[in-house]
DNA sequence: CCCGCTATTGGACAGTTGCGCAATAGGGTG
DNA sequence: CACCCTATTGCGCAACTGTCCAATAGCGGG
């Protein structure tokens, strides 16, 4: 195969590590499965990282973290309060049989027993926390929001989001993904003291 | 090794099976694993189960199973709504490094890979739900709480449960379980039309 | 006491896994 | 052009997986 700079070997090595894992999960994705993914053979993937265990932990740190960066970008260009939250929502919740969410439910399992996937998936997650919360301390700034501890509230939203995606993820026919971006919505308003209906999916 | 009713024997088994989920996680326990912790073949196992994936459903089955009965009871004893809600509260909320909900998270990531599994793990997850669904309906009936939507109630409260515990439980540091009882409560309080500390935990 | 039922053994099987290593090939520099 | 550095190959290795099966052993009933 083309010889390529070791940067552009590395990225390429995590993409098709990505893409495995996007069809079969991350905890089923092997050395082999990357290396055909690539067109390669899989000695070259042990020339780039120590174990198999880095390069997952890369991929699940690049598409943690890129989906991260694209609603940082999202919340960007929202105009007011209600819409930045609305597309919170939308771009959190996880779509159909959604594989990146299925990420997070390996990452959370696993970080138990894996110190470096525990301290990726924690920082992401506290990343996530964050940025939902400074959206709302931004709404209750400018007076469209009515919340008393931004920190909590920011919690228990992104908890319920995690709880219910769980279920249209893990167990798919109990609760379905239209329940769940109603059930979030009408809880977000209640936590930023917003009139119901506010914030309703359409 | 003695020779054993097969009564006996698929409950030394689960039992097996549970200790080796404990130390190295549902994903990683395997036939001879199991076989090992008792002492026994590995043939044995496929003697009394048709497949590994039925036997991590049953070790699964087996703990979740028997939380959910013991809050059952617990329900049955607890006197008016408030405490009712409390009890459960208290009793779904995993304590320190919990390896009963540490299970949980196993089986919700393992679902997508072992249908026997995640059919148990849908089974109970319904079942947790409408026992909380229940106990609201209950507290709506004679007046103590006010709640439109008992079902959606229901699930918002055991998601954000499952959303906050999982973080605890995953990522130990983040969030503790102080906050996330009484985020919980918080919540519940909104949920069910309750003052503010009315569900308090002290 | 013996016989039959079945719990239990222990290894065979075909597949998979992560990893290491000697050989090869290709590109940039002199 | 030739040379060297290293990206890349491709296979071997040992360990592990779930499943299956013929052989064995132990208990209860006749």
């Amino acid at each position: 195969m083309a010889r390529m700079t070791p940067q552009d070997r590395r990225e390429a090595i995590v993409d098709a590590a990505l893409a495995v894992a996007r069809r079969k999960g991350l905890a089923a994705t092997t050395v082999r499965d990357v290396a055909a993914e690539m067109g390669t053979s899989s000695g070259l993937i042990h020339h780039y990282f120590d174990s198999m265990d880095e390069v997952l932990a890369a991929a699940f740190e690049r598409v943690a973290g890129e989906d991260l960066r694209q609603t940082e970008i999202l919340l960007d260009q929202a105009g007011g309060p209600h819409e930045l939250i609305r597309a919170f929502l939308a771009s959190y919740a996880p779509v159909g049989d959604d594989w990146a969410f299925q990420l997070w439910l390996d990452a959370w399992a696993e970080a138990a027993r894996r110190p470096v996937l525990r301290e990726a998936s924690s920082r992401l997650n506290l990343a996530w926390a964050a940025l939902l919360e400074r959206a709302i301390r931004a709404g209750v700034r400018d007076g469209t929001f009515s919340c008393s501890d931004p920190t909590a509230a920011a919690w228990r939203i992104l908890s319920l989001i995690d709880g219910l995606a769980l279920q249209v993820v893990a167990h798919q026919t109990i609760v379905d993904r239209r329940d769940m971006l109603q059930w979030a919505a009408t809880a977000a308003e209640r936590e930023l003291g917003l009139p119901a209906g506010d914030l309703a999916v359409t």
